[in-house]
DNA sequence: GATGAATGAGCATTCATTCAT
DNA sequence: CATGAATGAATGCTCATTCAT
């Protein structure tokens, strides 16, 4: 089950992984059926397991890409001295990665109360993702302008819940009365609440204009 | 399928709305067989769909009360005059209806994409949430002490999704990381930050010490 | 699970009976639950099992019933000196009543094929009407006035045959294509064929050896 | 559920198509499930599924059969003189071919009461049949020589009553005390009863010695 | 006599997975 | 590498039947 000898079999083992991406966007993980991924992907049911032990497997696999490319994006720090651009930015850009990937973490939040596996990986990653923010907030120049009665793992643990929860109903929920508006706003709005509403009260945290 | 005729029934009946919630609670609602069902409520499988007529309508029928729940949770009005008090409480009231039902919202969460009538209560539920929220903010005094460059249905939008998804996180996903913090805590947090976040610069919008 | 003691037993019991044969005429046997026939009566299943072992003793029961009525009516000589009036009398006759028992000569039908009782009685029955129709064959003055060359007892199978399958796709299946004629044309054209089919074919010629 | 690719799939399916055959004539349509079916043909029961998407399809799947040979036996003239001779042999082919096929006649009886797709396909080649007789009454030479005073149409549905039903009792019922005959007498008997019956009264309209 | 509750066996159906070809 | 066939275990659901009240 290791990777495909033949440039073939390595394109087949993608397009079965792309096929479930499509498939689990769709309708959902749990019904997708191993016949259906395999069709998706030209192919029969037999064949799928030429290149993955299991379902599971396969989608433990695209979660491991999947979580690659988000601690990449992790690795991308915070600029300090223009806070609202910077974390506007990066909330936009997470926006598009999320959108991109909404099938897997749509599979995520579907499977994680009953698969702990794939729960641990989200808990990870939630836990890094937070742990870059209360850095950040604790770094150099950016801690001085913080009200003193805040938690700051709390609040980044707040900002993340925003983000990633509005990412879930924008693009896995797709909810209309959400999705129509322009996703730029959501990100600026979102981060102008959130560090106007850790700021300490002086002039200078206040976000420009 | 109407209400059982004596005693005996409805607490049969009510027995197994009650094991439902637990079992879904411990496994989660793909994970969970009528049989197991049945059998927490301490009967046989057939006996089951003397109550329902499958696993699907109890389920409606659970999510049916938990709405009516939580629309009476809606109608209680946003406090303007002590405004950081009234969101604090209201979301630490919040919190704990989540946590007695976590398992429902965990279905609930675990359905949404697959399931469009699980997809339409929630989608109804959420907008009144937030429309109650953005109603507080557009009425009367609260209004002129918020700043004037946000959108006022996103900034209620936001802070829905952070509550939700801390909650979820907290009371469905049990995050150790998260769950060991008091909750009283987290409300306060909450509402202090989006309060904060919102309000316009002057001294007055900001809460209380 | 004898005749009940009150009278109001014995009412239910027969509206039991009369219930079953209605439903049976509708749906077919196998199509009809116990429920459906206590409900029909007025009851609840349960209540059923007080009249009843089960539900094919309640079919062989009605069965009973139509048997004895059977009987009376073979017992009803065909008469030598106007046999065509007698035949299609006869049959018109046999077609009433037919009709008005369709559910149960329906029944006996579905399940002759695996229930080797209701089998038997069917035989029983059909071997009493070939033996009527033979013996007013063989007897006397008829005698004579057929055809040398044909099997008496065939002939009278044959006749039966007729007669059971016409009424059968008449007031059973209700065929429209056969139910619109006069039932009197039918009952009067199947005795006119059979017993000129039957007949030597000149009064003198051809007495039997 | 299309043909089978392999000449191994189209054997099962073969097989699954004769193991019900055999099966319906032992025991009826109602005592057998789909396991069996699956066993008798050397399968298990899920296997089935992979032909048929249930019994009631694979059923039809069997009648279709069976009406494509029923109406290519309908096609089959009947001669105008020798008319007897003609009617012998049909009759007699008929009872062969229902003999052959005993197992799906006995279907076809077993639910026409309750399936009304069955019913309808059993009316319609139920008309063909009565159909052809009838056509054959009205053609040339033949009309003159039958009764004045007979619905034609009529005549033809008594011919068919005959002999279908002659056939159901011998095939299916299997009644002994019909079974014993030479069939070739009984096709004849048939045939002759039937033609003498509906022959005007001159003698040329007598059934040959 | 009747009810409502409960049982338990029976059966259909689905689907991940294996395997011979 | 891929197919088509087959397995077998799960699971949902129905319904005749029993029984306490």
């Amino acid at each position: 089950m290791v990777q495909p000898a033949t440039p073939k079999g390595r394109g087949t083992r993608a397009r079965i992984m792309a096929a479930a991406e499509e498939l689990f966007a769709e309708r959902g993980y749990a019904n997708v059926r191993v016949a259906d991924l395999a069709a998706a992907a030209g192919l029969t049911a037999g064949a799928f397991y030429r290149y993955f032990p299991d379902k599971h497997e396969l989608t433990l696999e695209l979660l491991r890409e999947l979580t690659v490319e988000a601690f990449e994006f992790i690795r991308i720090p915070l600029e300090a001295d223009s806070l609202i651009d910077s974390v506007t930015e990066s909330t936009h850009k997470y926006f598009e990665f999320y959108e991109r990937h909404r099938a897997l973490f749509g599979v995520i939040v579907e499977l994680s109360q009953s698969d702990a596996e794939i729960a641990e990986i989200w808990a990870t990653s939630r836990r890094a993702f937070y742990g870059r923010i209360s850095g950040a907030l604790t770094r150099g120049s950016v801690a001085e302008r913080i009200r003193g009665d805040l938690n700051l793992d709390l609040a980044a643990e707040m900002l993340g819940s925003m983000t990633e929860f509005y990412a879930f109903q924008r693009f896995v929920l797709r909810d209309p009365a959400v999705a129509g508006r322009p996703l730029g706003e959501a990100s600026r709005t979102l981060a102008t609440i959130w560090l106007s509403g850790i700021a300490s009260a002086s002039p200078s945290a206040e976000p420009r204009p």
